[in-house]
RNA sequence: GCGCCUGUAGCUCAGAUGGAUAGAGCGUUUGCCUCCGGAGCAAAAGGUCGCAGGUUCGAAUCCUGCCAGGCGUACCA
């Protein structure tokens, strides 16, 4: 039997729907729950007896108290009270939340789903133009996106990532004509640079491209070879294309190493190029066309366009919109697929890619192995070769979240309204736009790097990042500055000499400082990015967290050398038996142990939360409060030097209890712990 | 103009489905190593939750209107 909180707490929920069936023959759909202020009032409590009141028309109070005389008994309840005006208070059976705790942090208990499960979710993330080396707000995509991937799997969710690649795009483009047209470069020049291994390539082009964004400005003639180049690149053959296939692919396999310092992995590159070849648009736009989810416009500004009404997109509830009677006439909420020159926009792609994600495109990709990570695992990329064979099944998911930046809210609707036009609700409803916002540059980083702030700027006091300018944070020096403190920290702390220990653990030191950083923000919030704060070790911050575990694996270390200690209580592999818990669980101290486990306990609910939520941050500052709650009872008990060895057996439970769902948590951030730090 | 988002302590930010006394980190001030690791612990100070109404047993949270910011609304991607 399990007693983890989601658990519990759905068998409060049937027990209350019941009693009140039972007693008052009224049958209510999930009744509120939410938790009391501190562990006196009790664990969890259900506050639907308030919303009760006024559909009985009775006291609150009255109604909680009548059903808490029959909500006993019940598993893993011990006792139910009623507070105030009609709070319904539950108390846990302590010993028995302990123990399950214990049995599925140690892995001797069946791991916890906390969802049904059924069917493949697809995460799409990173997807950096590749045509320059990545900065701060990609890496903010991309450590959401794995961190999303990362707690979908402990769900128990199957997930393919899958990171897109606009090999085809304007921007990609944009750095071929500055290799020909700025620097006249030829094809085999460019390969000797992306095979120079005394050059940063992606750098290189960070550079070049904000040259030729600079060029366009005084050069119009520049601008026209552009739309050349873009032409030759989306035909795909010539020299022009080669350069750009060239680039792309070289700077795509440097933002996989960027992503994997931070420990970051695909299962698959989907090339726009492909989607551009096999002719995906074509049986996408067959079947928009066919279903009457395009018109053509004979006339009017959009002439000779395919467009999509966007009108009723919210689906089929708003049917009372009277309104637009206006001189337009309507026309205002049309998105144009396909342009008067027969080429199809961006969104007409991404209509056709999620068309196959879902499996409902009637078309699949060729695949080839393109990387094999150090661990083995395979990353596959998309080719135009349908008749290659091995590769896994890809797409056909049944939801697919995309993780872009809330600019893109917009595009990310029309994808979804086309989907409904195509009568696919089903799958529009699982079609999930991860939004988050903007990194942006403090006033100090845009200083630190040299920027000088507008005027504009000082008032918002912050500095846009614009790889178009130049402007930013490299993901890759600020990983390498991370490292290079944690490093100076691990050395001044003399854990260890070995120089290549010191190495390992300031790469995983600096690594949580940034991932934590990145991920303790909601979505929702921009950031300004500032160096003291991203390079913080101390108080809310990755290591901090880190330091936690390590302190508590030290305790272990420590007691297997102890003769006194035998090897059962030195390394707990089982509960102490229920009546110690009940003992030490009980009391005003006990009270401080309780507190640990119930927290502890909360790990799938917190996981379960920030899934529904799509928030990874909820999951990050339940880390953090887990962390600071052992680290305040490390400080007022000693565990080894407990004398009752009865009592040190429990103390090293509590411990191992604890350390075990903190680095649980810590793996699902992406975040590693060293053995010393 | 229209649409979406944001406004909480000096600074940076949490506050799921409305719930019990609005929290944390940093910064400031002050304590704590005879003790398993001080990247730590504890305490103090710091709040008209942008403003004004409304809904109800109860609002930082929901509704309306203002104010201030951001983003989007391309035959760009």
């Amino acid at each position: 039997m399990c007693f983890l909180y989601l658990e519990i707490l759905s068998r409060v929920r049937e027990r209350f729907t019941q009693v009140v069936e039972e007693q008052f023959g009224l049958r209510i759909e999930q009744p509120a729950l939410g938790f009391p202020p501190n562990a006196d009032l009790g664990d969890a409590s259900i506050t639907a007896c308030f919303e009760l009141g006024k559909q009985l028309r009775q006291p609150p109070r009255k109604i909680a108290e009548s059903v808490a005389a029959r909500m006993l008994p019940m598993e893993g309840v011990e006792r139910v009270s009623v507070a105030g005006p009609g709070y319904l208070n539950l108390y846990l059976d302590r010993a028995a939340l302990a123990a399950s705790v214990f049995e599925t942090r140690a892995g001797h208990a069946a791991k916890v789903t906390t969802q049904a499960g059924d069917g493949k979710v697809l995460v799409e993330h990173t997807s950096i133009n590749p045509n320059k080396a990545a900065h701060v707000g990609h890496l903010r995509n991309s450590v959401l996106g794995d961190t999303f991937a990362r707690l979908l799997r402990f769900a128990g969710r199957s997930v393919e990532v899958q990171n897109y690649i606009d090999d085809t795009g304007v921007q990609v483009a944009d750095v071929v004509v500055g290799f020909v047209h700025i620097e006249g470069k030829s094809v085999d020049e460019v390969r000797a640079l992306v095979a120079d291994p005394a050059l940063r390539f992606d750098y290189y082009c960070w550079d070049l491209y904000a040259r030729v964004t600079q060029a366009y400005e005084q050069d119009p003639a520049l601008v026209a070879r552009r739309l050349d180049t873009l032409k030759a690149i989306e035909e795909g053959h010539g020299p022009v294309a080669e350069m750009g296939e060239l680039i792309s692919t070289a700077i795509v396999r440097l933002h996989l190493q960027t992503a994997l310092r931070l420990g970051i992995r695909y299962d698959l590159l989907v090339e726009e190029s492909d989607i551009l070849r096999l002719d995906f648009w074509k049986y996408a736009f067959e079947l928009l066309k066919q279903r009457g989810a395009l018109r053509f416009e004979e006339s009017g500004k959009n002439s000779g366009c395919w467009v999509m009404s966007l009108s009723g997109e919210e689906g089929p509830a708003e049917a009372g919109e009277a309104g637009d009677t206006g001189e337009e006439g309507g026309e205002r909420d049309v998105k144009i697929i396909v342009r008067s020159n027969g080429t199809v926009t961006y969104v007409g792609k991404d209509i056709a890619y999620h068309l196959w994600k879902f499996g409902l495109l009637g078309r699949d990709f060729g695949y080839e192995r393109f990387y094999t990570y150090p661990d083995g695992h395979q990353l596959w990329r998309t080719t135009t070769n349908t008749q290659a064979r091995g590769a896994p099944s890809f797409g056909g998911a049944s939801d697919a979240y995309v993780v872009i930046d809330s600019r893109q809210s917009y595009l990310q609707r029309v994808v979804a309204a086309a989907f409904r036009e195509l009568g696919y609700h089903e799958q529009a409803e699982h079609m999930h736009h991860f939004a988050y916002e903007m990194v942006n540059l403090s006033l100090s980083a845009a200083e630190a790097l040299g920027i000088a702030p507008s005027e504009s700027d000082r008032q918002r006091a912050y500095v846009e990042v614009s790889g178009r300018r130049g402007l930013g944070v490299k993901a890759d020096e600020l990983i390498d500055a991370v490292i290079e403190k944690a490093l100076a920290e691990v050395r001044d702390r003399g854990m260890t000499s070995d120089a290549s220990e010191q190495e390992a653990y300031a790469r995983m030191v600096g690594v949580a400082a940034l991932r934590y950083f990145l991920l303790k923000f909601t979505s929702r919030s921009t950031i300004a990015f500032d160096f003291k704060d991203a390079l913080a070790f101390e108080g809310e911050t990755g290591p901090y967290l880190q330091y936690s575990v390590v302190r508590a694996r030290s305790i272990f270390r420590k007691a297997e050398g102890q003769p006194a200690i035998d090897a059962e209580s030195g390394s707990p592999e089982s509960a102490p038996s229920t009546d110690a818990l009940q003992t030490f669980l009980e009391g005003a101290e006990g009270r401080e142990f309780w507190e640990l486990v119930v927290l502890a306990a909360q790990l799938e609910m917190t996981v379960r939360q920030a899934e529904a939520s799509e928030e990874p941050a909820v999951l990050a500052k339940y880390a953090f409060r887990l962390a600071q709650a052992f680290n305040n009872f490390y400080h007022h008990h000693r565990v080894l030097a407990e004398p009752d060895p009865a009592r040190r057996s429990f103390l090293l439970f509590l411990v191992r209890l604890v350390s075990e769902t903190l680095s649980a948590t810590l793996g699902l951030l992406g975040i590693e712990v060293p053995e010393h730090m």
